[in-house]
DNA sequence: TCAGTTGTAATAGTGAAACTAGAACAATAG
DNA sequence: CTATTGTTCTAGTTTCACTATTACAACTGA
């Protein structure tokens, strides 16, 4: 399954599921146009409510990563593959944190405190 | 004031403190041996509960970017300078990021799955 | 030694948010 | 027309952030 899901993270369950649709398309694991799988069929799978998997559609839909649309369900946009030309840049920026000691957590701080600037 | 908050921002308070002593230690502005505002003092300056701001020091002592010793408060350690030498590579990756229509989200995504592997 | 400072711990209450549950409905596909 | 799939609504439970108060223990500095 491309999508898996922590309950015991501290993550909210909506918002691994965003992470990992995320990923998967930066990677190319899922291309633009291709279907998600159906909110019922996914909160089956993974064993939680059908309203938890929709919200992470919906954050997504937001973010503008998918297009979602009734009997059709859960597209994915160009704009959701857009993450892959920075990919080998994050990769090597993750490696250089881990080689200094910095951990996760700092990484991501100060990503948030650059990000809105 | 070094640290600020901003209570409907999302993310909880004592994150957003932590978040801060994070990137203040990554740029410079708190050295290995600076002493963090007592819990009891910021919590009166920003006008929150002593026990958030304890729990945002706590998560930091966790993480080894300050000691805490009663008596003698919050004290940055060595580990928390350790930032600062990805810090350019952060900025540039934002930039990159923000260049190519990248959301915040999404590039935090891909950080926390590149991470842990 | 002693008083003041500071983190630690225990207990308890409030409010918001995540998650679950079930049902009915509307748009689309085939 | 039927099956599929997202949308909406109501509602209940649980978890967690945050607040509040009190007492305590370790350390500092005079």
């Amino acid at each position: 399954m491309l999508i898996r899901v922590d309950p015991g993270s501290g993550v909210a369950i909506y918002d691994q599921i965003a992470a990992s649709v995320r990923a998967a398309a930066a990677r190319g694991a899922l291309r633009p146009g291709e279907r998600l799988p159906a909110a019922r069929e996914l909160a089956d799978a993974l064993d939680i409510n059908i309203h938890t998997v929709l919200r992470a559609y919906q954050d997504l839909r937001d973010e503008g990563l998918v297009d979602l649309r009734r009997g059709r369900g859960a597209v994915v946009t160009e704009a959701a593959s857009r993450g892959a030309p920075i990919l080998e840049a994050v990769r090597a920026l993750v490696a250089e944190a881990r080689n200094e000691g910095v951990g996760a957590q700092t990484l991501i701080s100060l990503i948030r405190e650059e990000y809105p600037a």
